[in-house]
DNA sequence: TATTGTTATACTCTATAACTATA
DNA sequence: TATAGTTATAGAGTATAACAATA
């Protein structure tokens, strides 16, 4: 971090433009901009994750998807009701263990998942816009790399998280 | 949003490579990561982010403080209560307005906030570590016109705020 | 005895509004 | 009447543990 008062000149009190601060305050910005851009599709960002899984494997159990996603039982179950009020979802009974349910996507699901991911895509062209020709996949690659040394795999978002990261703690 | 399911061959479920997801995943988990590398300098980010600021300006008021990090007046209390008690700042009396309090680091604050700092530096190298010679600085770059299209300002960290951000609503 | 889903409880964080002492 | 700081309260979000039904 080329901290304040490290740089000369530079105003102290200001973080300066490092990584670290960079990712931080685009990530949150950008998360609450995305929960903003995805109001008309009646979703919550975790909502829509939610209903990406289920849709991607149907007939999970709450318990198996919320391994995936790394979201406690407890979490899930209001999770899963929201979805299931709004008509986005259903629990049907899984015949072969009669405690589990299995998740099932409806069509009011698949259309307004539909609609979520098109606002998804005009909000990365947003977000891309002060980049020029071929920075998007430049950029990509860099910040797979920084997630990848981080241990930080491919689905799954922190914020949905209940246990810790796998961290690097050596430095 | 290349989403999941508009990709032939993507998983459906799994967000796929966006910046959007991976700004958002990466500044959470970063965000956590430099909590918990911050802890042995007994701060936490906010307070870090607080203490230079204190030290930018010293003599500020707590709401002028306030302004500046865009922190209700009301969240400034505990903060620098926090600080105060760590025995890194001090409230002195301000001689022209017996209302307002002026904040000073104290010289153990000045020591933390050196060691804060050497932190924070060695975190951006482990987050930079991935990146190949020059990459860095190009990184910043995009990113740095990312937050400026989103009317981010340079040192103001969207987790430290308590309005909304001016977002761009254009789309 | 272990597991699925659920509920209840407590804890953290923060936003809001009321209050005091000054101005 | 307005402002600086403070306090109190309520709300959201989430983690933890206990629970009933089933395996």
């Amino acid at each position: 971090m080329s901290a304040a008062g490290d740089t000369p000149g530079e105003v102290a009190g200001q973080p300066g433009a490092t990584v670290g601060f960079l990712l931080s305050q685009l990530g949150a910005a950008n998360a609450r901009w995305f929960h903003e851009v995805l109001v008309p599709a009646g979703l919550g960002p975790r909502q829509f994750a939610i209903l990406r899984f289920v849709a991607g494997a149907e007939g999970q159990s709450q318990n198996a998807l919320g391994e995936s996603l790394q979201i406690a039982p407890s979490r899930m179950v209001a999770l899963i009701d929201e979805l299931e009020e709004g008509g986005l979802v259903e629990r049907r009974h899984n015949p072969h263990d009669r405690r589990a349910k299995a998740l099932y996507v409806t069509d009011k699901g698949r259309r307004t998942l539909s609609r979520a991911m098109k606002i998804g895509m005009a909000h990365e062209a947003d977000i891309c816009r002060p980049l020029h020709e071929g920075e998007r996949e430049l950029l990509i690659d860099m910040l797979q790399r920084i997630a990848a040394a981080q241990g930080l795999t491919a689905g799954v978002h922190p914020e949905l998280r209940t246990a810790e990261p796998p961290f690097r703690h050596d430095h």
